[in-house]
DNA sequence: CGTCTCCTTGACCGGCCGGTCAAGGGTTCT
DNA sequence: AGAACCCTTGACCGGCCGGTCAAGGAGACG
């Protein structure tokens, strides 16, 4: 059988660090986490830093486009082939909150990164795959009659709007669990306030 | 008649401080906006900075401030006296819509803001208040039999995340008018998704 | 054993950053 | 005039930051 490795190499180094810096990132902000901190942290030399990474932007840039990856698989594979495109949203919105839920830390990564415009890049490349995937949906239901025939991305966005409020309300400020969250929002986006 | 000073002074001063600070902040970043790239761009020695603002912190913190209370005056003048719950809900909603298109830089930096804890608090409060102010129109609305019975909280967040995150993509990303975008946003939220 | 490759070390570098302060200018009082 | 007050200047400081690199393991292979 294989042990593990006191120091790891290859592949399971790069992990440590994008986990760690993740966590870091996310507590204490992008700035004010210094290389030096990140593997100090990890008690190794800074030069472990720089064989994986060429910059600490670039590893900013592959925990975004990594945990969009991940989040986005989450989705899908929770859809699956689900034929009705209202139970494919609400599947979909429940996915999101159990991986928010699940990596609550990286909320707080994908907020920052938005407001900077080195990595604004990234994300609206990252969302711009979510409203495709959703929109898809809402057109779906509209065309079958199942949803009111309004602007469809108007509608992506805020149900959009409704899941990533919530899941950081909730969630990722109140450590609630996902579940339960997932049923109000989808509530609230299928019939809305009114009685 | 009196005539614009050449070299501001006082109040004066501080609002070109303050104003210039929130653009370079939205636009750059807080971190990489450095307190001499600020005095610089405005033609002013560093002390000038010093003399208003006791740090870069303390003047950030005084924008967030000054920003949420201004937004939520535009809100409570919007509503006024306005008996009806759901349509106090509806104005309030077209009133941020507006001021977001008003002050569209100000948006990166409430998302910013919220990411770094030393900012965190106040943004908080400031939702906290907003929050509270909403959360009774909609506990209004669900006594007088308007509004479905669900967790008001859950609904109050619902609403704040339809506004915000269609005011981000259609008045910050897309540069539309705030009209619009707060109608859709407002029949979503009463009628949400279905047909 | 030598050698090759892969990884690690940590001192070091140039540069920038937030913040200080002694000195002086401009206005407005008396 | 001259004193008092308010504001402005910009050189300067200590410290940290992202990034470099010469040197040196550690294991694999022959």
């Amino acid at each position: 059988m294989s042990v593990k490795k006191l120091t790891p190499r290859g592949k399971d180094r790069r992990r440590q660090l994008m986990d760690f810096a993740a966590h870091r990132f996310a507590e204490n902000g992008y700035h004010p986490t210094s290389v030096a901190e990140i593997v100090s942290g990890l008690g190794v030399g800074k030069g472990v830093f720089y064989w994986y990474f060429s910059s600490k932007e670039e590893l900013m840039l592959e925990l975004l486009r990594e945990a969009q990856h991940d989040l986005r698989r989450r989705q899908q594979q929770a859809i699956g082939d689900e034929p009705d495109p209202v139970e494919r949203i609400a599947l979909g919105m429940r996915a999101s909150m159990a991986w928010f839920a699940e990596n609550r830390h990286l909320y707080n990564l994908f907020e920052f990164a938005r407001t900077e415009e080195r990595f604004a890049g990234a994300m609206r490349r990252g969302q711009d795959v979510a409203v495709g995937d959703l929109v898809r949906h809402v057109k779906e239901g509209i065309v079958e009659g199942r949803m009111r025939d309004a602007d469809p991305l108007m509608l992506t966005h805020a149900i959009l709007g409704v899941t990533s409020q919530l899941a950081r309300e909730f969630i990722h400020e109140r450590g609630e669990s996902g579940d339960s969250v997932a049923d109000h929002a989808i509530s609230f986006c299928l019939r809305g306030l009114l009685a």
